[in-house]
DNA sequence: CTGTTAGCGCTTTCAC
DNA sequence: GTGAAAGCGCTAACAG
């Protein structure tokens, strides 16, 4: 428990000022080469290393910044999260996690105790709540911390964000079953408070009406992201006095769940219904029957979040320019959609 | 960008001493009721807020324990780390999260910079790599910061450690492809230098001895956990003279790689070939084909290890007493290895 | 009960 | 080129 040397300890030593120490150290211009030479190597000896806090007490930068996702064991949180990492470790920033659970009073909470750990930026999705107000988030902007949202954004000027096209995956997913002759689309949705799926619902929507389809809000289901539900809504859409001749899905997880009930009804995939889901999560690959998706390229986005935080860094007093960007989504054509005899990407 | 009001703000307004507002604002017992209250309201007003920092730095405690894991996109070290932050957001503290892409001196490099943040302990799954020395650890052993191993470990004296039993997940694992009749049990490895593979080798090893069967070493073979290593080796293993009617893999990956192979040559699971991975991937539980794996419960892994690490910080100045704890893995047995016709776990 | 003082470790004017 | 001194925001020992 050997106590840490501080830069008083080595000034000491050197019967110089601790002014002249940290001076050396940080490779002022005005100092002799021959005492930075010695600083550095009496530092070395000492094993000095320099305490990151009172530097930060000290500038009021922490080099620390929060990520706040729903939760963190879901591939897509995770690798947003690997490509934040990746992306700000080099510039020696450090990625504190919380999640909320799709908690509002959570978030709220972790909003707080990420400015009092006075962490330098917050990079986040929002939960899905219901939650109106933005007090929190026009507390941050106050104090001057940057604030960025990934992929569940929040309408709030001044506030950059990083998110992939939903409408033009949901539309292209949606072509794609059409061009593979589908002529009755169903669609399982989600909360569509969230932009996110209200956006790959207008996106499926408006796909269907250009292609002079029949748009019916019949085979528009709301349901949650789980398997167990994507079976049931399925369910109700196949003992349908018209089925549909394929569905698409908001989320991997219903898509299996639809695949799992289309199959237990002995009906083949995609012959007679085609699957699309949305998230490309690793198994829709590893299935035997593998399934199409919309990929959103998450450690992408995760870097490009982080380079929008640190552009955002730079030009700290500088108007706030609010950046907006969006990535394009890649559809990933797979089995569970592709009639062909072509063989599909794997 | 309002500046931060501090507790000297709060006095000079009420006329007091920063000190007691400090007093005021932490409970302290000493202090009229009267003051407490007018204290507590105009900070409130001013909507004060604690800067974190400078308690850290005037208490040596930041409330910030770093965790350094391989990578953060799998669903394991994702899963035990929401356990983590789980069991430690209630404590107040905050989690950093590290990446060392199984690079030694990324992860030398990582602790060096959190022990620079000051960090109040440091939570780690060791990266594969050969390095012998332990020099890194022992210095954190010496600054006194508690460090905890969960799952891959190092024999190191003094630090604790939440493992699961190896040795039993692939012991019982393997005594159940031999209840399900198989005589000749392959074994995909891995880097045997880490202990969770050798002790996964050991236990299949034993368990194939005190069965009384064949140990045959060419079936054994080391890999990397990738499902076209899988597929390769599983190839190798199908063209022998003697092929095995079941496989045991140290990793699911290998396991799925294992299973696309065997059905490429038109064998059947389990009837021909048994499968059994390791880690309950959710994508094992997904497959048509479900596939038998060992379940690690990487979230209870994640909490227990919280829960030592805050065991350890409050007993800070006693004799650190080395913990190891060790979870029991459960096999989940499914269709890749179930013969019989009872339903399985799905 | 409350004020005074010092200090956590570092950087940064301002002098010399 | 280097020293002296102040200050980031907070707490705690010591007075009174």
């Amino acid at each position: 428990m050997s106590k840490k040397t501080t830069i008083y300890d080595i000034a000491a030593k050197l019967n110089i000022t601790a002014a002249t120490v940290s001076r050396a150290l940080n490779g002022n211009s005005k100092i002799s080469e021959s005492t930075r030479k010695l600083v550095n190597e009496t530092a070395k000896e000492m094993n000095y290393e320099q305490n990151k806090l009172a530097l930060a007490l000290k500038s009021g930068k922490s080099f620390n910044i929060g990520v706040i996702v729903p939760r963190i064991d879901s591939n897509f949180f995770a690798s947003v999260i690997r490509g934040i990492e990746e992306e700000l470790h080099p510039h020696g920033y450090h990625v504190i996690i919380c999640q909320t659970h799709d908690q509002d009073t959570v978030e709220i909470e972790n909003i707080n105790s990420l400015l009092n750990a006075q962490v330098d930026g917050i990079l986040m999705s929002i939960s899905n709540s219901k939650l109106e107000t933005d007090e929190h988030f026009q507390k941050l902007l106050k104090k001057g911390v940057p604030l960025i949202f990934f992929d569940r954004r929040k309408e709030i000027s001044g506030v950059s964000s990083v998110t992939i096209d939903d409408f033009k995956g949901a539309y292209t997913a949606t072509q794609h079953l059409i061009d593979q002759g589908c002529k009755r689309i169903a669609h399982l949705s989600n909360n569509r408070e969230i932009q996110i799926f209200k956006n790959r619902y207008l996106g499926y929507k408006q796909a269907i009406i250009d292609n002079g389809l029949e748009f019916d809000e019949a085979i528009v289901i709301e349901t949650m992201s789980k398997v167990l539900e994507g079976r049931k809504t399925t369910k109700q859409l196949l003992a349908m006095e018209k089925p549909p001749d394929a569905i698409f899905s908001s989320s991997d997880f219903t898509a299996l769940g639809a695949i799992e009930e289309i199959k237990a009804h002995g009906l083949k995939i995609p012959e007679d219904i085609s699957v699309v889901g949305f998230s490309n999560e690793p198994f829709t690959r590893f299935m035997e029957l593998s399934i199409t998706s919309v990929d959103q390229s998450p450690i992408e986005m995760g870097r490009i979040t982080a380079q929008v935080f640190l552009e955002e860094a730079k030009n700290s007093k500088k108007i706030k320019s609010e950046k907006q960007v969006i990535l394009s989504p890649e559809l990933i054509i797979r089995d569970s959609s592709l009639k062909s005899t072509i063989v599909s990407e794997k």
